[in-house]
DNA sequence: CCTCGATATTTCATGTTGTCAAGCAACCGG
DNA sequence: CCGGTTGCTTGACAACATGAAATATCGAGG
């Protein structure tokens, strides 16, 4: 059992803390470089790999369905996504990004410095050190 | 220079962003167990710990000052909060958390597993090697 | 075939968060 | 005491988020 005042494990409860912040910061900002908001810039991600039902959307975003009419609304009126029937089920609509739609989620992947600013201090081996110890803490140790 | 396309790194990279994503849930999870929204947590556990003004509260949440005046209003109207002058600047006020509001923040900080619950699986040994990793990766090496 | 329940999306009402500009009060240096 | 700055609030507005209700479609059972 491990107590919730371990001084060790609280600090690193706080750097992980400080990593989530520095993420979302450099996110929005990256974002708003291309003057998307954090859930617009993360809808076209999603979209730029591959179109999808609404619905999927937005338990990817773990969101109300509704709320993910306003936020494709918004791509669509700016030409990065648009909607298209789905041949299989006449009710469900397909978000798809449009051609300007993946080349704006290809810079927006390119100008998120996180993944290299950070990491760059690290060694290899280092790494591969810390990618082993996320997994874990992840629980992806499992199969 | 590392390149972009590194796939160790990019899996680093993936593995924070689950990580973020997984804190974020978390976070807003416990909460919502509270009544409270993200935000007017986190501001109730900064004034847990210790009154402030409220632009020092707009810093560290990285917004405007008139933002901040809107979450204080609401944890104010649930008595978790309230405002006080400052004696040595009539200009500022206070923003303190109520004996409600410390006690809140504090069951909001138990109820917070990320600490505990992924980092079980870490040994002692391991959590200071993570620990070690983060703290280099944010540039706290600089002394 | 037809109806009934379930599903996918949208619309509407509402609340919270965020920005920006404008306003007011209080501080401070000359 | 005056003028500029600082701290906070207010107002208008956009985005995000939820929940309830409306619409259209699907699918299974009668």
């Amino acid at each position: 059992m491990v107590p919730r005042t371990d001084a060790l494990t609280r600090e690193v409860v706080d750097l992980i803390g400080t990593v989530v912040a520095r993420y979302h910061e450099e996110y929005e900002e990256a974002a708003a470089k291309h003057s998307l908001t954090g859930a617009q810039a993360k809808v076209l991600a999603l979209l730029s790999r591959e179109a999808m039902p609404m619905r999927r959307i937005a338990q990817q975003l773990k969101c109300e369905p509704s709320n993910v009419t306003g936020i494709v609304d918004r791509l669509e009126a700016r030409g990065l996504a648009e909607r298209r029937p789905d041949p299989d089920d006449r009710r469900v609509k397909l978000a798809a990004a449009t051609h300007e739609g993946t080349a704006t989620a290809e810079h927006l992947r390119e100008s998120l410095g996180f993944a290299r600013e950070p990491l760059a201090d690290l060694s290899p081996a280092e790494r591969t050190t810390l990618r082993d110890l996320l997994r874990r803490m992840l629980g992806e140790s499992a199969p």
